[in-house]
DNA sequence: ATAAATTGATAAAACGTTTAACTTATCGGA
DNA sequence: TCCGATAAGTTAAACGTTTTATCAATTTAT
């Protein structure tokens, strides 16, 4: 409400004084005397400046957009909040602010258009990526970004132009669920992704398929199944899958809330975890500890790929040029859902 | 980048014509083939306008500040996640944008002035609790958020003044664990609640002490159990609460994730739920869904909490003046883990 | 034919801060 | 005594948008 020029005539200054010493206590080109009163007045006012001013005239803005193209609640996935702590907390020890402007478009690309719109003017972007994005769509968002001529960061997305600034989670080579189970000595292993066409769902589908047929074990198309990365939808699909495929003695899940729904499945077919069925979850969230028996998953340190993003995007900002890529690796969390076959 | 004044020399206009149309398509102030010669240069230039300027022009930001005065990261609970749901979905609908704006302070009160402090020129404020914060540190951000005389709401603070405009979830009357268990027959109940000194637990365990003493069952201090709201400690203090109280045949819990802890604890101590051991939890969660026996609890309806007070404020912020309170009632979600006695 | 209304535009001030350039006054040193 | 520093300020333009007031040209109504 108060504006510079009400604490400059309280103290008896030129506004540009006031802000001089606001912005550096420890000027000298305002006297101690006048710095009393600029104290005082301040506090009389409650004056607080106003970052839209202070944008517009310095032309930083001290907030990183948050782009994400999701269709569904925003705070409302886990995976989503876990990358969040880990981009707000590095943002936070720089002083960085975030700006979420939410949008009700109905397709994915639509929505990132309207957020990058309506937050034109911030430092610099980071693009989540959720499980319900295609790669086409994906690939429309970073052209929308980079039209804003801002830094900006992308946050695991696989299949990305290596010029572009990201962080990438992998799993495939160095942490795939399937490769676990099949060195336990699984051989029918039946796969619970996310949604259908995602690009996530598409990287785990490959990577499944491909070192399964490496180890020279055929692929049956009809071992995979889509839970939406919801506990009901993950219980009817999963249960389905069992039934048909009762040879399956392993089921790869791609969230641990999946995970936790098979074990549920499990429990209410009979089927004792792990002597009948090994599972394993990834994530390790919260659901896979407190599951009983406590579910094997594997931590995408996904935290640690947050804060990575936002050092990468800070450091950006502060001038460093070029695309640069930091891979994230998982690490498997053995627990008790995994049985070792003969 | 570009700028209005870009546009306009493009279009061989003046900045107001541009400005005009922009924020009014349907304007008669500008000529049909003006408005396509903007149209053209806008896409051409992909110019966005920029949200500083344009606020402090108009002295609107269409942006929220949103205060959290917590020393835990953000978007690490479930709870404070769920609200942000809530807050996100209704601001998103009427276009408003939530600007977050985090601190390393190291007390809850000087992080709440510092996120005031540097989101100064929002339209308003949603103050949320925390399990975190005390009474009067509560109070003290209060009185902070009242000198910027924008419009603010309070989310589920307990005891506040009522000419605040506030929405509180209400458990105690409607909905309280332990009367659930009194009236299933359960006449020594251990309480699990989150931080010793927080808002919530002053008041649940306040609760819970009258209802007991109501009933004329002496209330025993030494059957309350702090759990922090983490996993890991919750195990740990109601293994020891149930070790030296053998006698207790119900547990109600201040959160989900405090009862899928005890849930566990009862596992490992070999009592079975909710045959030797009855367990209420509260929130609703995945967690007490997912649990095995699946969890008993009180929805308490966080989301719609968090539609009413971004409602709220939204209408403040139109201009309906004066305090104005929202109540929120749980309802009990029954489940597999309480059992009714004789 | 003239007055009134409409159409299509523009100029300029305002929003609150910042900052480069400028102005005094005072003081120490040569 | 005068010069140069330094201390303690001020002025004014700039950032990008909005909006009120103004204006000229054209159209409509009488």
């Amino acid at each position: 409400m108060s504006s510079i020029r009400e604490i400059a005539a309280l103290a008896g200054l030129s506004p540009a004084s006031v802000s001089l010493y606001l912005n550096d206590k420890s000027t000298t080109r305002v006297g101690p005397a006048a710095k009393e009163r600029i104290d005082a007045a301040v506090k009389k006012l409650h004056y607080h400046k106003n970052i839209f001013a202070s944008t517009l005239s310095t032309q930083e803005s001290k907030l990183i957009g948050i782009i994400i193209p999701s269709l569904m609640p925003l705070f409302g996935n886990e995976y989503t909040n876990t990358l969040l702590t880990g981009v707000q907390s590095q943002l936070s020890e720089r002083g960085y602010g975030m700006l979420f402007f939410p949008s009700n478009a109905h397709t994915s690309v639509e929505i990132v258009e309207e957020q990058i719109h309506r937050s034109s003017g911030c430092d610099g972007y980071v693009l989540f990526s959720t499980g319900f994005c295609t790669q086409t769509q994906v690939e429309k968002n970073i052209l929308e970004l980079q039209k804003t001529d801002k830094p900006f960061v992308t946050l695991n997305i696989p299949e990305m132009d290596s010029a572009i600034r990201q962080v990438l989670i992998r799993d495939l080579e160095v942490c795939s669920g399937t490769r676990y189970l099949l060195e336990r000595g699984h051989k029918r292993i039946g796969l619970v992704l996310g949604r259908t066409g995602g690009v996530h769902a598409k990287k785990l589908y490959a990577d499944h398929r491909d070192i399964l047929e490496e180890s020279g074990i055929p692929f049956d198309p009809q071992t995979v199944v889509y839970g939406e990365y919801s506990a009901e939808q993950s219980y009817t699909m999963v249960k389905k899958l069992l039934k048909q495929h009762p040879e399956l003695t392993a089921l790869n899940c791609m969230s641990d809330i999946m995970a936790a729904s098979a074990l549920l499945v499990a429990q209410d077919l009979g089927l004792s975890v792990p002597e009948e069925l090994s599972i394993i979850g990834r994530n390790n969230s919260l659901h896979a500890r407190l599951a009983s028996p406590s579910i094997t998953t594997v931590d995408l340190h996904i935290e640690e790929a947050g804060k990575s993003a936002a050092h990468l995007l800070l450091e950006a900002i502060a001038g460093s040029t070029g695309g640069q890529k930091i891979i994230i690796s998982g690490t498997f969390i053995e627990r008790e859902t995994v049985r070792t076959l003969q």
